[in-house]
Order: structure tokens, then sequence, then C-alpha cells
DNA sequence: CTAACCTTTCCCATCGTTGGAAGGTCAAGG
DNA sequence: CCTTGACCTTCCAACGATGGGAAAGGTTAG
């Protein structure tokens, strides 16, 4: 199978299959004579292992960590668990800090006349944080990105 | 006013000063006999909206557009308000996204053992998603972006 | 044989941010 | 005066995940 095909019954892109071989999330590619690369079904399934892994936003780290809990037959259930909480643990503390955002932005809105005088409490509030305390903790919002699809 | 001394008046690293000046969403800063760059109080002010403008997830590209329309004196507040529901409805779109894939994981986590037995719901799901119907939209997930902020 | 399509490698861009190296400036103290 | 340390300058590179494209070669149907 060459890299197109698995790349269409998988999912994931002709280059992003290169790219995680190339860091090494999966294992170098078989190659034929011609020294295209030869995927098999199982790796069919390894790929689409990883893009449903990344489609519920796990990190290529992340993914490497689950992928060797896949591979490894004695892998313990525990573990994975652990994993996935933890991961549910960083996702939820990206949409608290997202709500707080669209928290404060609707309050910045609700506020604005939306019409053609200049006095917007929008920027003012820009210029100068109403609360003071602004988003919670800016600290800890970061770091983690949702991927890039367009 | 030293580039570091505006970078802790306003919460903005030195470094992204300089970013922010070499691509264009800050003017060039006044330079000093010595070369150093120069910032007024009134730069400080910049600073920080910018900087609270990325607290609140707006992007660079949008930051620009407020810029402009707080800079214009005869900005229509209509225009901010604009801006500001388009990037609340961006920021709801990566909420709800996010919480399809804190559910999906939920479930997971709730079937899973948790104990030393390697037959793991979870790593299943992810070989053979159960709904097949994957997370809902991610071609619309990603696109924005969280803020790295380590 | 040729046209159309596939694959290969390689480099570049994105976005926002941090890090470091190599070198210039400034202020205080010996 | 000179040294020390804190600061500043520019430039270059990296991160993560992905896409774009060029140049060169393989494969396949007509």
């Amino acid at each position: 199978m060459n890299i197109g095909q698995a790349s269409k019954a998988s999912g994931v892109s002709a280059k992003m299959i290169r790219y995680y071989e190339q860091t090494g999330l999966i294992p170098k590619a078989d190659r034929k004579d011609s020294g295209y690369r030869d995927y098999s079904p199982s790796d069919v399934h390894m790929l689409r292992f990883i893009r449903r892994a990344r489609d519920l936003g796990f990190s290529v780290a992340e993914i490497n960590e689950l992928l060797s809990l896949w591979r490894d037959k004695s892998r313990q259930s525990a573990d994975v668990k652990r994993i996935a909480q933890a991961h549910i643990a960083q996702l939820q503390e990206r949409i608290e800090s997202l709500e707080q955002m669209t928290a404060t932005l609707g309050t910045l809105v609700d506020c604005c006349a939306g019409d053609d005088r200049p006095d917007c409490p929008i920027l003012a509030d820009l210029e100068e944080p109403s609360g003071e305390q602004d988003v919670p903790s800016p600290a800890t919002v970061g770091t983690g990105r949702l991927r890039h699809r367009p």
C-alpha cells in the first residue's frame, strides 16, 4: 500500500505520516524496490489510532505514551486511565479559562451601545481593566493548544 | 524608560515588545543616543492594552484591528463590538469542541476498570471508535489556538 | 512513448514565544 | 581610571503540528 492510500484509509495526511515517522512517533515504514514507503493494514490501523487520539485533543507526546501502552500487550488499563484522566483535567482547565474570557467579553459587549459614538466600554476596559483581576490564572492557560486543521 | 522597565510596567516581556515592533503591531520605538529603545508612559499604556487583549484570547491580528480602532479617535463602538462578538463566537466554538472531547473521554474513563488487566476500553475505542461518528466537526476545531505561556 | 499521477527528499512558512550567543552601555564602587 | 554586573542591542534557532511547494524520479493507462 502506498502512502497516499494509507493516507486516505487512515485520514492522516501523507505529509503528517512522513512527519510522524521522522519524529519517531511511528516506526520507519518498509520500502518497496522503488523507494516508495509500503504500508500494511496494521500500519493503517495504527495511523487511525493516532488520528482518533488527535481528534480527542491528545498531543503527539501523549499519543506516544498511549501508543507504547497499546503496543505493550501486558499494558495495564490503569495506566491508560491515568493518562486519559490527566488529559481530561487539562481540557477542563482550558475550557474554564476560555469560559472566563467569554464571560468577560460578554459583559463588555452587553455594556456596549454598538452605535457610532466613540465611547466604547470594550476599549475602555482593555485600557484599564475594571475588575483589576484579569483572567484568573493566565499562567495556566497556554501550553495546550488545539490542533491546526484548516 | 528602558525596555526592561516598560516590560515590567506592562507585563509584556522585552522579547515580545521587540517582536511586536518588528512585526509592525506597534510603531518603532524612539532610540536614545546609546541605541537603547526609549518608551513613554503612553507606550506602556499601549503595551498593557495589548497584554490585556492577549489575556482575553485575541490573536495578534485581532489586536491589530482593535489597536487601530483604539488609535482612531472617530472610531465607532459598533466596530469594536462586532470584533468582540466575532471573537466570542470563536471562543464558544472552541469550548464546544473541547467539551465534546472531555465528554467522550469521560465516558471511556468511566467504562475503564482501571486495574491491572490489559483489557482497556479506552484503547479499544481509539482503535475502533464506538459511535463511529468521531468528534462532531474536527474540521472546525483547529485554527484557533491558545497562547503559549510556559 | 507519453501524459497524468504518484512518490521521494528538502526547504520554507505559519503563530507566539522563549532561549542563547556575541557584543555594546550604563552606573556604582574600588 | 578600571572593573563588575546589570542592562541593552541584534541575530539565529527552536518549539508543535501542519501545509506549501520545488525538483527529481517511479508507475500506469492510453
